[in-house]
RNA sequence: GCCGGGGUGGCGGAACUGGCAGACGCUCGGGACUUAAAAUCCCGUGGCCGUAAGGCCGUGCGGGUUCGAUUCCCGCCCCCGGCACCA
């Protein structure tokens, strides 16, 4: 099995595919600007890290969005459809440190091999726009942000225990760890104490959580994610105050109906008042569990089950509720970071604080009764928690209540007692942007002996990247070790001053790159806040679900902060997203390491580009993942085959004006079904492009309506394609003008209809067909109704008023033909049985009542 | 455990609002063409029975609603993804 067979010889697809991309360049066919005459149209694909070479998994996601935006621009709209590069990034320093390329090189090296790609595929991208996030006319406008979200304190800086990837020798958003690793390199993370810089996305916790809801367009696992992620909670903060001294822990609960039953007080061993006690006389042992539960802390969670671990305080509370006293244990199960770092033990229906009551021999008192006969109240025979509904028991003034009713009445009573108050928790942490790396956008501030933290002043930007020449891999910040770079001035005193040598997370490029593609060039700002509101928001947004939560939840949360810096007036950035399936190969993802990938270039040399974007948008539906078969894109290379041999054998004979349409003809019977196929199948594909993006049924679509006109062809003697017996449609061969008009109709519309996905052969094939123009300016084809269902009638049956059965049948079917049919169906037969028919109504044709006694 | 998605031929997958299950493609088989092969064109390809016409079964399992269920409802089983000692 050779690929580079020539079945037809004509259809050359490496030939024809240079030739139109030449053309594209050459009249910048794909560049755009505002037009308030059209509507607008913002097609987007997540922008791509120049890693080196794009197979075809990364190359899916660019055909699905290229796809969007032909057939957009081909229904009329002002079609934005720009690339980019998310340049800054780890890789390039790696890249740096094992073969001493400068990480600059290195990237722009691989951005322009990874263009070619994309140029070689046919993507109609607005190159005019490219951004790359590493060079400065980009990298500016981060910091500028930064700067405007300083003022705002929406950054901050804090000394913190954050995540730390000691492969990657930089610190990690919680967001960058996935199962306890790094989500680059996979390696473990531990924590450090650090200085950070971090965003306060939980100033907008609450909007991106609420706002989720109206995000229609989004894939369901994506918001689910994304909820998930936020973790709301609602409850109560409630005061235990200590019977030692005149301090309180507040702790936070979702279930104040059981503070009859907390029996105890859990503190995490980061709480503060255990770090105190620990330094005080007699602590020694508190600080030795303090420090033991700290350091298993991280590695227990990553395993999923660590054993549950407490030391007893020695110290007591008073439970607001009951009065009495409850001894304070340091529990390595509860979590520093969340709530108050202190929760109330309710052993009786806390399944955790139960096995820590049976461990630690603590007393169990039940205070709700689930219903039913197995209601659990006697605490010594429990031998799990019950966290199921009930009613209130020895709960003083709320016994008898129902559970769920005593959460608000204990709520309030604890908000008028002045111990307690409602209150949201969520899961969200702020998100810490420094990163101890070169390759990223310095953060734009001064540390002045005299001064502390300042800001670089706004016309002093871009702080630029200084150029590092080694690239020693060590821990510490490169940028720490330029001299030249950290010395500076302070811009308020002017004494001297260091520079942070931190750089920015490249989260924080992508976060904002789609309103920068809107004004790309702007050299006062990150954009003209007119140009992006006629662009934005983007309307169609595409790309891997591995960002359902990172890079989608930074967007939304930079969003709200340009709008509220009220350079836009939009919400949310993406109206409508897809998240494109993976591309496996042998049942694995593609990797270079891997060693299973596919380039695109070797495919588009055997096959074409159109063959390739054809299979990959046919083999499955964009949002599955599909299995590479060389087999799978031989075929779709044979369908493109058979439609250049039907076009090209017909081209002579439908061609150029003078062929009328076929609306005004009288019809055969077989033009006619045609016909009918050609305006469904434009009316199939058209739904299936927009509003679904069904783009391998749109295919399957366009197959059918060709393997019709092969069939259409083969009954004729003076048409027959592609056999031995194949003769061109010459002159003086008879073939009726209605044949010839109906095909010219039926080709030209399947030409039109598949050009996003094989725009180069289309337009190759209308450029046969005798059309100057492209196959843009003609436009998407137009479909009637009528004649896609021309011959089509589901007729509903009534039986005494009430519909019993629906009956298809040709259109014009006379009314006593519709009676016949009716007796005849099976389903309505079975409820005549056993009656009489009184009589049998035709209405308008269209509906049909029998009345029976 | 909680949340989301799904389960259809040998395979990838179709089936719109409840209306002929398996479109389209891959694979495989047959025919035409050819000295031959490839390519091309045509036909067949869920299972079982039948020479055939045709019949029966069939969308994870068990019920239900309906003239009619892959589709709607109830109860299970399994798979994929996310979150998870979050109080």
């Amino acid at each position: 099995m050779g690929y580079n067979r020539q079945i037809v010889p004509d259809y050359k697809p490496q030939t024809v595919e240079k030739k139109w991309q030449d053309r594209w360049r050459d009249s910048r066919a794909f560049e755009v600007t505002e037009d308030h005459a059209k509507p607008k149209f913002y097609c987007l694909e997540m922008f791509a890290y120049p890693s080196g070479h794009a197979h075809v998994g990364h190359v899916r996601n660019y055909m699905i969005g290229d796809v969007v935006a032909r057939m957009k621009r081909m229904r009329g709209f002002n079609v934005l459809h720009p690339f980019g590069w998310d340049a800054f990034g780890l890789p390039a320093e790696n890249a740096a440190i094992k073969n001493g390329t400068h990480p600059e090189t290195w990237t722009l090296e691989n951005i322009a091999h990874m263009k070619g790609q994309l140029q070689r595929i046919g993507i109609s991208y607005a190159w005019e726009r490219e951004i790359a996030t590493c060079l400065p006319d980009y990298y500016h406008w981060n910091q500028w942000v930064f700067l405007k979200m300083l003022e705002r304190d929406l950054a901050y800086r804090k000394s913190s225990r954050v995540n730390w990837c000691p492969s990657c020798n930089t610190v990690l958003a919680n967001e960058q760890v996935v199962d306890g690793k790094c989500w680059r390199c996979g390696t473990v993370v531990t924590t450090r104490e650090l200085e950070q810089w971090f965003f306060r996305i939980t100033r907008y916790a609450d909007e991106l959580l609420e706002a989720a809801e109206q995000l229609t367009e989004w894939p369901d696992k994506v918001l689910t994610m994304q909820r998930n992620w936020i973790g709301r909670s609602e409850g109560a903060r409630v005061k235990f105050a200590l019977t030692a001294d005149l301090d309180s822990i507040d702790v936070f609960t979702t279930r104040i109906d059981t503070i009859y039953g907390a029996n105890f007080i859990l503190l995490a061993p980061e709480h503060p008042l255990v770090q105190a006690w620990s330094e005080q006389a007699g602590g020694e042992a508190l600080r030795g569990n303090m420090q033991r539960f700290q350091a298993q802390d991280r590695t227990g969670r990553m395993t999923g089950d660590i054993e549950k671990e407490g030391f007893d305080t020695g110290r007591t509370a008073i439970n607001p509720f009951t009065g009495q006293p409850v001894p304070i244990w340091v529990a390595n199960f509860v979590l520093g970071e969340y709530g108050t770092g202190a929760v109330m033990g309710v052993p009786a229906h806390d399944q955790r604080d139960f096995e820590f009551a049976r461990k630690y021999d603590l007393p169990v008192t039940v205070v709700v009764q689930g219903p039913g006969p197995d209601a659990k109240a006697d605490a010594e025979a429990m031998s799990e928690a019950y966290d199921g509904p009930g009613t209130m028991i020895a709960s003083g003034e709320f016994t008898g209540l129902p559970a769920s009713e005593a959460i608000a009445r204990m709520s309030e009573a604890a908000e008028a007692r002045g111990i307690g108050e409602r209150t949201v928790q969520y899961r969200l942490k702020d998100w810490g942007i420094s990163r101890q790396r070169y390759w990223g956008t310095p953060i734009p501030v001064i540390y002045c002996e005299k001064c502390g933290m300042v800001p670089v002043p706004s016309d002093s930007l871009p702080v630029l990247l200084p150029k590092v020449q080694e690239f020693s891999g060590r821990g510490d910040s490169p940028l720490a070790q330029i001299d030249e770079f950290v010395n500076t001035t302070c811009p308020e005193c002017g004494g001297p001053a260091r520079r942070e040598t931190d750089t920015m997370d490249t989260f924080v490029d992508s976060s904002w790159y789609f309103y920068r593609f809107c004004d790309p060039k702007n050299a006062d700002l990150p954009f003209d806040p007119d140009t992006v509101g006629y662009w934005g928001p983007v309307d169609f947004y595409s790309g891997g679900v591995e960002h359902a939560i990172l890079h989608l939840i930074y967007s939304r949360f930079f969003a709200r902060v340009f709008r509220d810096l009220g350079m836009t007036h939009l919400s949310e950035p993406f109206t409508r997203l897809l998240t494109q399936g993976m591309v496996l190969k042998d049942g694995q993802v593609m990797s270079k390491s891997k060693g299973n990938v596919v380039d695109p270039d070797d495919m588009i040399q055997k096959f074409g580009a159109d063959a390739l974007r054809l299979y990959v948008m046919f083999v499955a539906p964009p949002e599955k993942e599909i299995e590479w078969s060389d087999a799978g894109l031989e075929g779709s290379w044979r369908f493109l085959a058979r439609v250049w041999r039907l076009v090209d054998h017909l081209a002579e004979s439908i061609g150029g004006q003078g062929i009328p349409a076929p609306g005004e003809l009288d019809l055969d019977d077989g033009e006619r079904a045609l016909r009918r196929k050609t305006h469904d199948t434009i009316r199939r594909v058209t739904l299936d492009l927009d509003p679904r993006v069904h783009l391998n049924t749109a295919v399957s679509g366009l197959m059918e309506l060709v393997n019709e006109l092969y069939a259409f062809c083969g009954r004729n003697d003076s048409l027959r394609v592609g056999q031995a017996a194949d003769t061109p449609a010459t002159a003086g061969t008879v073939v009726r003008a209605s044949t010839l008009a109906v095909l010219k109709e039926s080709i030209e519309a399947l030409v039109r209809m598949i050009s996003p996905f094989t725009p180069h052969l289309a337009e190759e094939l209308w450029e046969m067909l005798g059309h100057p123009g492209g196959i843009v300016e003609a436009g998407w084809p137009s479909f009637s109704e009528d004649v896609a269902k021309a011959d089509e009638l589901i007729v509903p049956v009534q039986i005494n008023g009430k519909v019993r059965a629906r009956l298809t049948v040709a259109a014009g079917t006379a009314d006593d033909q519709l009676r016949a049919a009716a007796l005849a169906d099976p389903q309505i037969v079975k409820h005549l049985e056993g009656k009489t028919v009184n009589k049998i109504v035709v209405v308008g044709g269209r509906l049909v009542s029998i009345v029976v006694k």
